[in-house]
DNA sequence: TTATTGTACAATCAAATGGTTGTATCAGAG
DNA sequence: CTCTGATACAACCATTTGATTGTACAATAA
């Protein structure tokens, strides 16, 4: 998980995440997308590889960059999770809430 | 964003923001939990305050951390927006196959 | 008042990050 | 075979990160 979140804290690659879950795109094609060295998109594509949100796949003498959507739908799963513990704190804040009511009218 | 995921992207971090979200806990509190100085527990607070994922409030002599959701649902959307993009792929890879279907019998 | 608790913040340090250039390799074009 | 294009990888450097310790201060307890 800290992989997958630290890949996507950088602009540069969720750009390059996105595109690669677009098109079918080079190494190379990407480099030439970004004002900065083709060696630096390397090692953001090896950071996005790292976190396995992209695969390589080689194709006569370049790499094809695969977006992968699994690794992507964990840290949905992880975010939502978040959410739930969010939802079961305001439950939990309902029951407090409740015990402390009034004991019901002595009918 | 860089900010948001970046926050994410480490387990006691998420941790806090796990804790804060379903209670009301004060910096020292959460100090006590990890096997680290309060030090580096305040610095860990304040990265996800700089993200703004947690805010600090004041109560008593002790500061009081809360989790806050609308920032982690902007993470979220974030990745909602890929899954789109992906399934935009796939539409449009739909159309091409349609292009190039053999055209209808000549009837 | 004095001691204690909770926090803030600065200085310091090792390790990781994000970029560069240079060199090597490998597949395809001429 | 030779040249070129696409990639891999190492070395290097500046900045940031993650942790530490130490100091200072505000709020509460004794």
């Amino acid at each position: 998980m800290n992989r997958i979140f630290r890949a996507l804290a950088d602009s540069t690659r969720r750009d390059i995440l996105r595109r690669t879950l677009f098109t079918d795109v080079s190494v190379s094609q990407l480099a030439d997308s970004y004002e900065m060295s083709f060696a630096a998109v390397q090692k953001h594509v090896a950071v996005l590889e790292g976190a396995r949100l992209v695969t390589k796949e080689p194709r006569g003498r370049e790499r094809m960059v695969r977006g992968n959507l699994d690794r992507i739908r964990q840290a949905q799963i992880l975010l939502d999770r978040f959410d739930e513990i969010w939802r079961s704190r305001i439950d939990r804040l309902d029951i407090l809430l409740a015990e402390s009511d009034p004991a019901p009218p002595d009918t």
